[in-house]
DNA sequence: CAGTATCCAGATCGATACTG
DNA sequence: CAGTATCGATCTGGATACTG
């Protein structure tokens, strides 16, 4: 697989990793797409702490039991989040934001105002595109 | 369905959109994460001029027909790339990066050089979480 | 050359039911 | 409470064959 790509800058960084330090840059950039991880986790960095499975569940409108826990599962194991189990009954974990994923958000926040800025030239591109 | 959220510079912007434009917004950003758009525009925003079809199927390795045309209708709806078409035998088609797509992929650069750039944070807790 | 049409495999996600 | 297990609808993408 050949690398990224992009701008100049970037692609030159990119030329340095390995084809699975590729990959994983690949795959992390990718689940910034994926339906529900990025809305997971700007809400765990919307909370003043750590939350409760269900609290996330209740702030993630729309979100299944199934997909927010994989969803978890993934941010916790890229790092961007932590995952603490208390033994009690009934169980309580605790689910929190790590640097690394606020540093994330940080990076992915200007993308979004970009795109926020530009939807209505997206939009006048589709309606150009659909019409004729 | 709820905005965006992530942090609060973007968030307040997400707040003045309307519905569809936030979906039409989180759309452009999904695309980051299929397979092929951002292979697919970065290619043409690194050649000099617009290029055809089969030019563009050989750089992006490994992209079937069907896919690149996809990627390709889905660039030209959006308005980051432009499709010309020669009436001649063979035909002709030429693809080239808008100003929009350029700006999108100078937007996509910083997130895509700090997850380079993380890469090993993220192996290293993916080897922890594996691990144990 | 630049597609379209068709079929197929695998992944994704929601809904539902069940459990330590 | 915080999951896991299972089923089914939907989507995605690859391979192949065909066409103006």
């Amino acid at each position: 697989m050949a690398k990224s790509g992009l701008l100049e800058t970037c692609d030159a960084l990119c030329e340095t990793l390995t084809d699975a330090e590729d990959a994983l840059t690949r795959e992390i950039v990718t689940r910034l797409a994926d339906k529900w991880s990025l809305w997971t986790l700007s809400v765990l960095a919307g909370a003043a702490g750590p939350m409760r499975f269900s609290r996330v569940m209740d702030q993630v409108e729309g979100i299944s039991q199934k997909s927010l826990t994989k969803a978890l599962r993934q941010l916790e194991r890229d790092g961007l989040v932590t995952r603490k189990m208390f033994a009690e009954v009934p169980p309580r974990v605790e689910y929190a934001i790590t640097p690394i994923g606020i540093e994330m958000l940080e990076q992915v926040a200007p993308l979004w105002t970009w795109a926020a800025k530009s939807v209505h030239r997206f939009q006048a591109a589709r309606a150009k595109f659909d019409g004729g």
